[in-house]
This record gives C-alpha cells, structure tokens and sequence, in this order.
DNA sequence: GTGGGTGGTTACCCCGAGGTGAGTGAGCGG
DNA sequence: CCGCTCACTCACCTCGGGGTAACCACCCAC
C-alpha cells in the first residue's frame, strides 16, 4: 500500500478501508486519540502486536497523512506519533461504525456514540500473541 | 468466521470489522441496500467475485443477521437475499467512514453523507477480474 | 443431444498479511 | 563488562482469504 499507486475503489468505503485494513490500525487510532505515543509506549499499548507490524502500519498511516511522526534527535533517539487532523475526522467517522459493533455485535450497553468500549488492557489476540 | 466463536474483540469497531471484513461484504450490503437482489444478479452486480467467495460472504452475513435468504422452491430455485433491519443498520453506521474516504482518500465532492459515491460500473477491479 | 441458466459445493493453489527472531548502535544502570 | 532500552530493519516462515475450475441436479430452448 506504501508504493503501490491506490487501485481504482468503488466507493468511499473502499478507499477507507484500504487505509484502515490493517490488522492493527484502528487499535493505533485509538491510542493517539488518547494522547500522542513513543513507539515503545504503543507496542505496550497494543499487547500482541509485533515491531515489524507495527512499524509498516504506522508507516502507512504516516503516508496517507493520518499519523504525524517527530524524531527528536536525541541519545537515545525519541519518536513521537500523534494523530493529524485528518487522523481525528477518520476517528469520527468510524464512531458510528463502533457504537454499531458495540451494540449489535457485543451487544454491550455504548454510552457515547464515540466510544465503542475502550481498548481493553489485556486483550486476548485474534490467533496472535504467543500462538 | 460461521462456525469460529468470535474472538475476544477489543473494541466495536473490531467486532464490526469482522462482520464486513470480507473484501466484497460492503460491495454486497451496498447492492442489497438498492433492492434485494438474487444470487446470479449479485454475481453479476460485483464483476470480479467468484461464486465461492459470493457464496460463503452470504453465509456468514447471513449468520450474522445483516441478510436474509428466502428460497423459493420452485422448479428453478429462486433464492433471493435481502438486508435485514440490522444489515440496515450496518450500512447507516458505514455511512460516516465512505462519506470519509470519499471526500479524503477519492478527493471527491461528497453530495450527501450517505452515498460515498455509488458502485460505478465497470469498475476496474483490485487484482481480480480477467486479470 | 447440446448448451445455457438456476444456486450452489468441493478440491486445489497462490499470494500477501502478519508473526518470529535476530541484528543494529549508542547510552546507561548494576 | 553484561545486558537492557530505544526504534527500528531484514530474512524467513506460516496461514488463510480468496481465485480457479470442475461438478451437481434440474429445466428450457435450439
């Protein structure tokens, strides 16, 4: 997705699933939308999640303007994402798509539109983790 | 996804990402949303889709209670899907994230939220297709 | 009898997303 | 001196989603 010119979408949903089809992406959302994370800080935040995964996915999120990444040349170098204002308006648009997930597919009681449930600390992986 | 318990999700947006995660789910919700269609007509509504993956995409949306399948036995048998009232649903839900991609991945002119530009024809498909 | 359309199922294969583990290079605590 | 942290990168491997094609039973038109 990095290089490869966007395909021909059919629709909007396409085109923003392509930006959010990662396996992690929304997770990533999620936590920036909290407050802006060191690398090290979201691998924590994303239990399961691998260096490799991570680092191409925010990458792509960089590329499609959704993520901000701030090197501070530091000793130990620091890196700092933190969602764009594009990155917040992609927020919102899947806050409907959440509150719909948690409704009907938790079938959990959503107290805002916006959240969908907070990421729960000790995520049980899809197939990940250790395996 | 039919038969699998469903993971733990972290959050809705996980949960709804399972149920249109296939690559021609949100394709078919669209068409449904139209007017209910038969299974030959869907195949000929989404050109690139193969009949096993049309297939199996209606279980589990089927499963998942976003469509409804009514069979009538007649000599050639009809089969005709449709949206239910939670497919429905789905679809208002997806209407923020393709009005956002539409207007910032497409650059496109949004006319109204919900359409995030309609299926155009002769869509030229990801990879698939005659290829 | 042959071909096409109805709505599928089954077996097989391929590719890419994602996981694993190791390497990097400088600093710093023990 | 050892090893941990930071933020990655690289090579390798696995797994499953999706594509291809064959097959099914039944009927109609040619």
């Amino acid at each position: 997705m990095t290089t490869t010119p966007r395909p021909r979408y059919s629709c909007g949903i396409d085109a923003a699933m392509d930006v959010i089809g990662g396996k992690w992406k929304v997770l990533i959302l999620w936590a920036l939308e909290e407050r802006p994370h060191r690398f090290g800080e979201l691998r924590r935040a994303l239990p399961g999640v691998s260096e490799k995964v991570l680092a191409s996915h925010l990458r792509e999120l960089e590329n499609d303007r959704i993520v901000r990444r701030e090197v501070r040349e530091s000793v130990p170098p620091q890196v700092t994402y933190s969602l764009t204002a594009l990155g917040s308006s992609l927020n919102e648009a899947l806050g409907p798509l959440g509150a719909w997930g948690q409704e009907h597919v938790l079938g959990g009681a959503p107290h805002h539109a916006r959240d969908g449930g907070q990421p729960t600390s000790g995520r049980t992986q899809r197939g990940a983790a250790v395996q």
